[in-house]
DNA sequence: TCGGTAAGCTGACGGCATGACAGGACAAGT
DNA sequence: ACTTGTCCTGTCATGCCGTCAGCTTACCGA
């Protein structure tokens, strides 16, 4: 499936050339989360995987490129999320519970992989077509599971036929990943964590399901 | 209130240099709604407003502090922000409308800065105090306000006792924001615009109130 | 064992951005 | 015209970018 790894100049990988590769991505994520985006340099990446800055333009047109990359990765793990909302329930108590292992869940993903979201987000919203895709992609199984159940419950009867199930599900999912890559602003200005996951899960909960949840 | 204006050097500035300042900073503006901000460079910034890079150091010690200017400038604007939650009800249909107005004037708002605060949003994400203080300042009119009618509400036993209002301000908020970046990627997923805005201030209301809006 | 071939890495280089300084241009008052 | 302080820029050392030729290393078939 996923074809043969390159240089960028053409030839195919080898294992060293594979690790030297993988080593320079790791470098290259470990500096996304020690230095400002804007200050990560080729040549520090190089240094810190030491080898050279010609070595990196083998393997990546640019630190972007890397990037790219990087987030790709992320997007693939990103399985484990489905399992938070997929053959989920949403009524009741076992709603309720649903909204709390999502919130949790999701906000444990983003902090483990924080500083690449930052980028893949920062590269969406300036409308990198490539890192657009990344985002939905990296979102799209929470998001469209949200979408269903509550197209689910609409058909039903129990959600409004005015409520557009994708646009609810994607607020609700951008807030998820706003609120977690901002968590430190929150704890700042005297919300804490123990009370911010709770109240995010209520605020899950009434945008399925438009009722407040029975705990 | 706000002390003369000086350059890096301590001098204070003159009516001539104010303008090239003030210039310097609008081009700055402009390189950062068509540019990533990770491309933006002295040089250009100079080249645009057809000086040279040695005037931007002048007035400025790096790319970064210019930037917080300019955020500082959307931060004083943000009082506008104010009026379309101050002394709102958020009861019945005059709740929704609330809701609604909240929405659309907060959305416009982020559309017209767009990419000073897709900037400050990255910075207070990379955890750099300066931008993080500058971001919960620019939200705060908005953050307080919703606080507020939560708390109020609360107190009158129309909402929950367990609910955390700081939270769930905190989280509404950090929504619309997240939403408005991302705007783009709505409406590439078949979002439209004229659906997004209702569905978020049902969200809003359902937030506030933890009730479904009569409308 | 011995080339042959492709992978892998780096030194070196021109080009450009950074950031600092000193000195020249300019406006305003005397 | 002269002085004073503001304002701008030419220039320079430094450092990163991105590319290339060329060297070393690993693999493989004969």
């Amino acid at each position: 499936m996923t074809g043969q790894v390159r240089t960028v100049d053409g030839r195919v990988a080898g294992r060293r050339g594979q690790a030297t590769r993988q080593k320079l991505l790791d470098c290259l994520s470990e500096m996304l989360s020690s230095s400002p985006y804007r200050d990560v340099k080729v040549i520090d990446v190089a240094r810190k995987a030491g080898t050279s800055p010609a070595t990196f333009y083998q393997y990546f047109p640019d630190v972007e490129g890397a990037v790219l990359e990087i987030a790709d990765e992320v997007a693939s793990e990103t399985a484990e999320l489905t399992e938070l909302t997929q053959g989920r329930s949403w009524v009741g108590k076992a709603g309720w519970q649903t909204a709390q292992e999502l919130v949790e869940g999701f906000l444990e993903f983003w902090r483990r992989n924080d500083a690449i979201l930052r980028v893949v987000d920062l590269g969406a919203a300036e409308g990198d077509k490539r890192f657009a895709k990344l985002r939905t992609k990296i979102l799209s199984p929470v998001n469209s599971s949200l979408s269903n159940s509550v197209a689910e419950l609409q058909s039903k009867g129990r959600v409004d036929k005015d409520v557009s199930p994708a646009a609810v599900a994607g607020a609700l999912v951008a807030m998820l990943a706003a609120v977690a890559s901002h968590q430190k602003g929150f704890t700042q200005s005297g919300v804490k964590q123990a009370e911010l996951k709770p109240n995010l899960a209520l605020l899950v909960y009434l945008g399925v399901t438009g009722k407040k949840p029975t705990k």
